[in-house]
DNA sequence: TGTCTAATATGGAATGATTCCGAATAAGAT
DNA sequence: ATCTTATTCGGAATCATTCCATATTAGACA
């Protein structure tokens, strides 16, 4: 997780302000995003240090740090999304039974077995996406540079 | 994707029952599989059959091929989940723009540039994740035996 | 220090995919 | 043909997230 006050840099250089509730919610990143919090906690600890603040705040700010490239948000079905302040290429391991999320930092090798002796995490199942736009999309580029993201085909 | 033979085999063995409904998303699931079709997706296709069905039933029907290991649920927020039927080792490319999902059956290299060079496919964001149980939680494995997915401490 | 304006916060309503429910139906074993 | 029990149905409930109109305020500038 960047150190809080190149994220506060980073938000002025971008016009940002840094309101009360910002800064809270930063905090908490700071200090626990190895948890890879979620929105509600990030609420509750926010609180914890007396700022007003409501929870559409909270969704509003991961959105704004996402945007900043600050953080990432790991979004699931079901369960609540996950902040994600490491940025670095890894693996997460992500416990089916506590929710507990790992980073695991070893994209040389994705070799499962390698992975459980060095964590002693068994893996029972995964997910590798690369994101992105495909062949005929990146064609007519025009809506790319517009930065929009569209779904032209939602199937 | 399984046959559509296999796949009545197996939930036969299951003592499942194969009623029209069923039959009918199987049929879907094995015709456009490859297209990672979403619940709504496989509702609209299947009913253009003449089969009686309703969207729950697609869900409840989703959930159970997906506990006897014929497919797997791609998990979005926001968008709708998508069937999996590939169950090898593969990293799915999703398109932003169009909301496509590619399977890229290459686990040797997930090196970006390699990808790209192959598909055509522009990555700009990744997901790499391997789920299943950390190392404190199959300290005491009750639980593990008796198959459930708890979530102890939901942060 | 005071003024101004655009960014931000607020909370309640809306969204939308998914799950849940109790009742009705029907697969398939006997 | 009967019976048991899995399955279906559709409508209500759930729940994280987004949206909205309004109120507030950070921070630039005078």
């Amino acid at each position: 997780m960047m150190a809080k006050e190149s994220i506060i840099q980073k938000l002025k250089k971008r016009g940002l302000r840094i309101t009360p509730q910002r800064l809270s919610i930063i905090n908490v990143l700071v200090k626990k995003g190895h948890l890879h919090p979620g929105a509600r906690f990030i609420y509750r600890e926010a609180k914890k240090e007396g700022t007003r603040l409501s929870l559409s705040s909270v969704y509003e700010n991961i959105k704004e740090l996402c945007r900043c490239g600050i953080i990432k948000s790991l979004e699931f079905d079901g369960r609540e999304n996950r902040c994600e302040g490491n940025l670095e290429e890894h693996v997460n391991l992500i416990c089916e039974h506590c929710g507990k999320i790992i980073d695991y930092e070893v994209p040389v090798s994705l070799d499962q077995r390698e992975v459980a002796k060095r964590t002693g995490f068994m893996i029972t199942n995964n997910r590798l996406e690369y994101y992105g736009y495909c062949a005929e999309c990146t064609k007519g580029k025009g809506w790319l540079l517009s930065g929009r993201k569209l779904h032209s085909t939602p199937l």
